[in-house]
DNA sequence: TATTTTTTCTCTCTACTGCTAACATCTTTT
DNA sequence: AAAAGATGTTAGCAGTAGAGAGAAAAAATA
C-alpha cells in the first residue's frame, strides 16, 4: 500500500469517525504506530487534520477554509489540480510571489513540505496559512486592507513589490479571453497582479476553466506578459497553437 | 476517548447549557473529577471557558478570537482595563498606529464604534479583528513575518511607517523600567515601535503590570520618548514624580 | 456574627501511555 | 552509484490520569 493511499483512507475514516486512534490505525494498515505518526503529522502541516495526544481529529477549521474568508468556492477541483500540478515544479530554495487569490491558497498549502523558501504576498491568509513554516521567508507587501478580499492592495503595495525580484511570480484572474487577455474587476488588484509579474524570472498565470471566455473591467495583461498558463482542463485546439504563437507554454493536466 | 474529544464536547456542551458541572461531567465521560478540573483549567488558559466554584461558564468575550492565536493571556484583566482607559480617549475621525501586541489587540476590539479612522498597524490580528469596519482605512506595514508572531517587522515595516503621520501611535513594550525606559526582547519589534513614535502627533505607551520593573535586551526609549503612559495599577510615587519631571502624563484606573 | 460541616479545589506523587528524535534499513528515483 | 524517501527500532522525555492529603470556599448551624 503506498503512502499517499494511506494517508487519503486515514482522511476518509475521520470524515465517519471524526477521529482517529494512532494504535488502532497501526494495526489496520499494519505498520507501525511511528509510520502512521508520521502520516498525521503531513497531514496536519497539509491543513487537514490536527494531532491530539493519542490520535488527531479533522481540522474543522479547514473544511471551510479559513472562518474569516467568506470565498465562493467556484470550480475547487479544478483549482486544486491546478495547485498539483504547479507543487511539483516548485523546488526547495526558491522564491515566490502568490497573490491574493483561491488558487495561490490551495499552492500556498501544497508547497509546505519545501525548504528553504522565499514567499512575498499580498494575501493575508496565504501569511496566516504559513506563518509557521520554519526557515521560511516570508514577506508581507504592504497596503490598504481590501474592502471585500483578505487583501493588500494600493500604491504602497506595488512599490514594495517593485523593491523585490524573485524566481517566480504566480497570479491568478477574474477573467481569461484568447484575444482580450486576461483581467480583473478590481483595478488596485490589477496593478498589483502586474507588479508582480514585472519583478520575477517566470511569469506563472494560474487560471481555472470557469474563467475562460469572461472579460472583465481591468486588463492585467495579455499572452506576452506570461511564460506559463497553468488550467484544470485542456484548453481548445485554437488558444493552443495562439500559446505557441506567443512562446507561451501551457500545462494542464493529462487526458 | 481522546482528550482533546473529551474537551471539545466539553465545549459543545457549554455552547448549549451555558454551564457545567465537574461532578456531572466527571460521571458523563468516566473519569476521575480532577482529570475533568484539568481540562477546564486547560480550557480556560486557552481563553475559552471561566472556571467557576464547581463548574465553568462559557467566556463571553472570546467568542470571536481568532482560532490561529495561541495568545499568551497573561494580565487579560490589565490589559482589558488599559483598553477601556484609552478607547475613551480616542474620538471618531482620527488616525493611529497601533503594533503587535495583546494590548493593543484589545484597545481595536473596543474601538470599533468609531468611526471613520484611519489604522495602520503591523499586527496581522489586529488587521483581521478590523477588517470588516466600514468607512474606516486600514493600512497594514509590510514585512518579514515575525517566528513566533503575527507581526510584520524588518526594515520594510519601518520604511513605510515613515511615510505616514498619524495622530497617535499606541504601543506596547516587554519591559519597563523607571531608570532604564522600555524594552523589548526582539530588535526588529524594538525598531518597528520606535518608528511608530516618530511618526505621530502623541506617543502614547500602554504597559501593564507585569512589565514593571522588568528589562529586555533591546531598548525602544525612555521616559522622554513619551508624551502619555498608561497602566492597569496606580504606579509607585516615586514614578509619578518622575513622570512629572519629564512631563509625562499617567493614567491609570481610579483606585 | 462566629463556628462547624460539607463541598470543592490544589498540590504532590505515581504509574502509564504516547511522543520526539536520532539512527538504521530498505526501496525508489535520478 | 548516489540521493531521496519511506519505514522500523530504540531510548529518553513529555503528557495524561488517578489517588490522597490538606487548604480553601461555600453552606449550614448555632
Amino acid at each position: 500500500m503506498l503512502a499517499v493511499e494511506r494517508k487519503n483512507r486515514i482522511l476518509s475514516i475521520l470524515q465517519t469517525e471524526k477521529k482517529v486512534v494512532v494504535s488502532e490505525l497501526s494495526k489496520l494498515f499494519e505498520v507501525s504506530e511511528e509510520t502512521i505518526r508520521r502520516d498525521l503529522e503531513k497531514l496536519e502541516h497539509e491543513g487537514l487534520v490536527v494531532k491530539a495526544y493519542g490520535g488527531a481529529v479533522l481540522n474543522e477549521n479547514a473544511q471551510g477554509d479559513l472562518p474569516l474568508a467568506v470565498r465562493k468556492r467556484t470550480n475547487v477541483v479544478g483549482k486544486q489540480k491546478i495547485a498539483e500540478i504547479l507543487s511539483h515544479f516548485i523546488k526547495d530554495n526558491t522564491s515566490l510571489m502568490l497573490d491574493c487569490s483561491s488558487t495561490a491558497l490551495f499552492i500556498a498549502k501544497r508547497i509546505k513540505e519545501r525548504k528553504n523558501m522565499t514567499i512575498i504576498t499580498n494575501s493575508l491568509e496565504i501569511l496566516i496559512e504559513l506563518k509557521d513554516q520554519k526557515n521560511w521567508k516570508i514577506f508581507s507587501t504592504g497596503g490598504l486592507l481590501g474592502e471585500d478580499s483578505l487583501a493588500l492592495v494600493g500604491s504602497s503595495a506595488d512599490k514594495m513589490i517593485s523593491g523585490f525580484h524573485v524566481n517566480a511570480s504566480i497570479i491568478s484572474c477574474k477573467g481569461f479571453d484568447i484575444n482580450k487577455g486576461f483581467t480583473d474587476s478590481n483595478d488596485l488588484h490589477a496593478s498589483t497582479k502586474r507588479a508582480m509579474l514585472e519583478n520575477c524570472d517566470k511569469r506563472i498565470l494560474a487560471v481555472d476553466s470557469s474563467k475562460f471566455d469572461r472579460i472583465a473591467f481591468n486588463v492585467v495583461g495579455n499572452l506576452s506578459d506570461i511564460d506559463v498558463i497553468v488550467t484544470d482542463v485542456k484548453p481548445p485546439e485554437g488558444w493552443l497553437e495562439k500559446f505557441r504563437a506567443t512562446g507561451t507554454e501551457c500545462i494542464y493536466p493529462e487526458e
